[in-house]
DNA sequence: GAATACCAAGCAAGCGCTTGGTTTGTAAAG
DNA sequence: CTTTACAAACCAAGCGCTTGCTTGGTATTC
């Protein structure tokens, strides 16, 4: 019995046509031609996206290695070739989103002066993580923290202490330009989680842009000087 | 083979010494003699305060029936004699966090009178749930919906409504007294998620009490007048 | 003596992952 | 332009284990 008899070869990993793809940005191009992250049109690039995705909507234990085989178009056991297990292919997915996202935050800082610009653009930045194309990696970096073993905890969150520093010089120098008003510390967590809880009740088919929910969010945090 | 060999009795979950037990609160207590959650000393009521720990600790998925039963000090098949299959307990631990914080949200509303006081008293009363007592049960409500077949989620969702109703009704009384200045609704969901992940990172042994981040919290939702 | 609460044993299904072998892409050698 | 060689990518099959849950029987309680 052929294979091609049992399955359409098109769907096979390595050949899938690339589909609604958005150009990366510089950033996101930088990352990939480091060797950082894996290009979204690659094998493993489209094994992660898959991953992201299904790992968001049935959580990753109730996702099966032959849910994400079915996913790319291959068998359950040909992933084992890409990744040693199925708990990697879960860091991978958070490591690969809070790369990324950290320098999309750098580059939108970049371009701030002010403070209270500055404290906006990581509001929109996050918003934008969370509720735009990499939002499945990053609910899953939220929701399935405890799914990863502790050596890969300790891994992620060193990535992600780069990431909230980024937030807590910003904070604290609105602090001291006097536009906010408590701990830069406490405020940070406070917006973490209301920033990352927008995914469960946000949507695009409303009336509210991304950007005027982080207006919103800023009217919270800042108070105008 | 005496069942007394294997295990010590006084580990039954009908045996069970009742332990760190405090005095359930009259709101408490009239949920409990009207039948409509189950006693802490119960069998059930037992049952379910494990399983919420072990549900919060480890994730529904991972935490496998034979965890369960060692918690309470029974054989793992003897749960199916409380409840018909394990998607139930996780139901009934939800459902009961729900009933009781709703009933307890609406006494302390009724000693509050200006907006701004119910405002702080439901933020308070939200804080108390998540890291108190019941903050087992409340994080297994956030972290574990998906894994509620549908129609336990649509129960748990009508139960959530007159929850949520709570807070929309006090938002929206304190934007008419002109403290607040965005959507209710988005103001809501936005403190949900600032909330509900206090239990990521709120420490009890550190130097901030839950009286003092419910005044900062509010002091970000509404505006003095 | 009936109902309740439990134990001991185990079944069927599904799980992550391994194995041995085949196909495919690539690139140098003829 | 073939041929040869080899590694990467994949399939088909299934192993060993764990899972939720069932069954038949036994203490305990009122």
């Amino acid at each position: 019995m052929q294979q091609q008899v049992l399955q359409d070869p098109i769907l096979s990993i390595s050949n899938l046509m690339p589909q609604n793809m958005t150009q990366p940005s510089p950033s996101h191009q930088a990352l990939i031609d480091q060797g950082i992250i894996n290009a979204p049109d690659s094998a493993k690039g489209r094994l992660l996206q898959a991953a992201a995705t299904l790992f968001k909507e049935k959580g990753y234990e109730r996702t099966t290695v032959r849910d994400l085989g079915k996913a790319v178009g291959i068998q359950s056991g040909s992933l084992f070739h890409h990744y040693p297990n199925k708990e990697a292919i879960l860091r991978a997915v958070m490591e690969e989103t809070i790369l990324l996202n950290t320098e999309l935050m750098k580059a939108a800082l970049a371009q701030s002066d002010k403070p209270a610009d500055k404290v906006l653009a990581l509001i929109q930045c996050e918003l934008e993580s969370v509720l735009g194309e990499t939002g499945a990696a990053m609910t899953v970096l939220v929701y399935e923290w405890r799914s990863l073993k502790d050596e890969s905890q300790q891994h992620i969150l060193k990535l992600r202490g780069i990431y909230e520093d980024l937030w807590i010089s910003a904070l604290s120098e609105a602090k001291e330009a006097g536009c906010v008003v408590i701990d830069p510390f406490v405020l940070r967590r406070l917006l973490t989680g209301a920033l990352s809880w927008t995914v469960n009740w946000y949507r695009h088919e409303g009336d509210m842009t991304i950007d005027q929910l982080a207006q919103m969010t800023l009217s919270l945090a800042i108070k105008p000087v």
